[in-house]
RNA sequence: GUGGCCGUAGCUCAGUUCGGUUAGAGCACCUGGUUGUGGUCCAGGGGGUCGGGGGUUCAAAUCCCCUCGGUCACCCCA
């Protein structure tokens, strides 16, 4: 291997064709889902001011441990985004667009973590978010444009599951409860889970512990701790999921590593792949958020999707493929190059895509390269066809074969020809 | 940050257990067979500091130590 100087960082990758073909298609099959549902592109900086982030809580492990943080040469203190949804509202706050403002991103992410299956260091994701109504319908518009885009993928294994937080209060119970019951048994929970429960303990129901399971499994209901104004809501969103046929699970262990979500949260899983990162998106309400970054008081609702967990959940399924985009003509020409060069030039400006050999190669070795361009129609240009002013065309895919035609008439000819 | 497994040509891998002639295969790439014509076939060719460093030894891809990287899991999350 090569001098670990020029590889891609720990956790980063390079996106060759084909597969980058794949993910610019899947951004715009979701461009033109959330589009069609009224939202409109917010294109953010990949960097803010770390007090963005630390609003987004002081448990949240991305903020804690996971942020890339640096002081750029103006002495600011800066940091990578670790997510999309604080610079969102930041940029709400401070453009105050009127509302409701329905905003969609897509774009990397970055997070110092160890790598794994599916998860990486930079990472991009698409999503929306919603700010002004606190309608119930609004939640569920949100989960069905994220389900509406999973079906356009062709995914037919994904599991939503949603759950209610409460509002705040509610949540501040709730949390109480839970201390109380794993207060009652503190020693079967494992050490890691004790100390979780000092910073975050709706997180302790995330465990995936072995030694966890039945402390968790025991552990009060969230959906038993809502005050009547959440239980409503929640019981609306399930309505209106319902309404549009969209099936869920409800799963009150459904906790989400944002500290900013109340009520509404969602997380939508595969199960194609075999993997512990089997979450491909997750969203939910965070009606505090904006009043938290400065902003005036205003709900919100939104998700996020993984791009690469939910390419992996294709791959998974074997849905949408790559499609081999490749151009339609293959220039071949033995006397210098130089008819290629105008040839190609003529051909692109007539919106033919076209591509050609180089460095003079042997006639042999041009038709080798014509066929792997995967072209249609090759144009050839040798020593006769230079000394008439002519072009052989032939046909590279079916029986088609070869004749000639004047220099002037190749554009138009092989207009008709490609149709 | 913690642990398991793994690093040999561009790619997929053999060789590592029990150290020993110039380190191999398939695919890919280049050239030629075909003095102008690809996709099949045949022949030839280029390409490796065996991840890196140190150690043991007459001798290390092979054994030991360190390190870097990859991968999977925990943590956490998309």
């Amino acid at each position: 291997m090569a001098d670990p100087i020029y590889r891609a960082p720990k956790g980063t990758h390079d996106v060759l064709w084909p597969e980058s073909a794949r993910r610019r298609a899947l951004v715009a099959v979701f461009a033109d889902i959330v589009e069609a549902a009224g939202y409109t592109e917010v294109v953010p900086p990949m960097f803010e001011h770390v007090e963005v982030f630390r609003r987004l809580g002081d448990a949240t492990d991305v903020v804690r441990k996971e942020m890339y943080e640096f002081e750029d040469r103006g002495g600011r203190h800066i940091a990578l985004r670790p997510e999309q949804t604080a610079s969102i509202v930041r940029s709400f706050g401070e453009h105050r667009p009127t509302l409701p403002w329905k905003a969609w991103y897509a774009g990397p992410n970055f997070r110092y973590e160890r790598a794994q299956k599916g998860r990486f260091r930079q990472f991009d994701q698409v999503g929306i978010e919603a700010l002004g109504p606190e309608d119930p319908h609004l939640d569920a518009e949100a989960i069905a444009t994220a389900w509406r885009f999973y079906e356009s993928l062709g995914l037919q294994q994904v599991t939503l599951l949603i759950n209610s937080l409460g509002g705040p209060e509610d949540r501040a119970n709730y949390i109480a409860a839970l201390h109380g019951h794993f207060a009652s048994d503190l020693g079967s929970l494992s050490e890691e889970s004790r100390s979780t429960l000092a910073t975050n303990p709706l997180r302790v129901l995330d465990s995936n512990r072995p030694e966890d399971a039945d402390l968790i499994a025991a552990a009060p209901d969230m959906l038993d701790h809502l005050s009547a104004d959440a239980a409503a809501h929640f019981d609306q969103v399930q309505a209106a999921l319902t309404g549009l046929e969209i099936p869920f699970t409800i799963q009150p262990r459904l906790v989400r590593g944002l500290d900013y979500y109340v009520r509404t949260t969602f997380e939508f899983t595969s199960g194609a792949f075999d993997a512990a990162q089997n979450a491909i998106g997750g969203g939910g309400r965070y009606d505090g958020l904006a009043e938290a970054m400065g902003a005036p008081a205003t709900p919100g609702v939104g998700f996020a999707l993984g791009v690469d967990r939910t390419l992996m959940a294709c791959d998974a399924e074997g849905a949408f493929e790559a499609t081999s985009s490749t151009v339609d003509v293959f220039v071949v020409d033995t006397t210098g190059g130089e008819a290629a060069l105008l040839i190609t030039d003529e051909l692109r400006r007539a919106g033919i895509s076209a591509d050609r050999a180089w460095d003079g190669r042997s006639m042999k070795s041009q038709m080798r390269a014509a066929d792997r361009s995967g072209a249609a129609i090759a144009v050839i240009v040798g020593d006769d066809e230079a000394e008439s002013g002519t072009a052989s065309l032939r046909d590279l895919r079916g029986d088609a074969g070869q004749d000639t035609v004047q220099r002037s008439s190749i554009t138009e000819t092989l207009l008709a020809r490609l149709k």
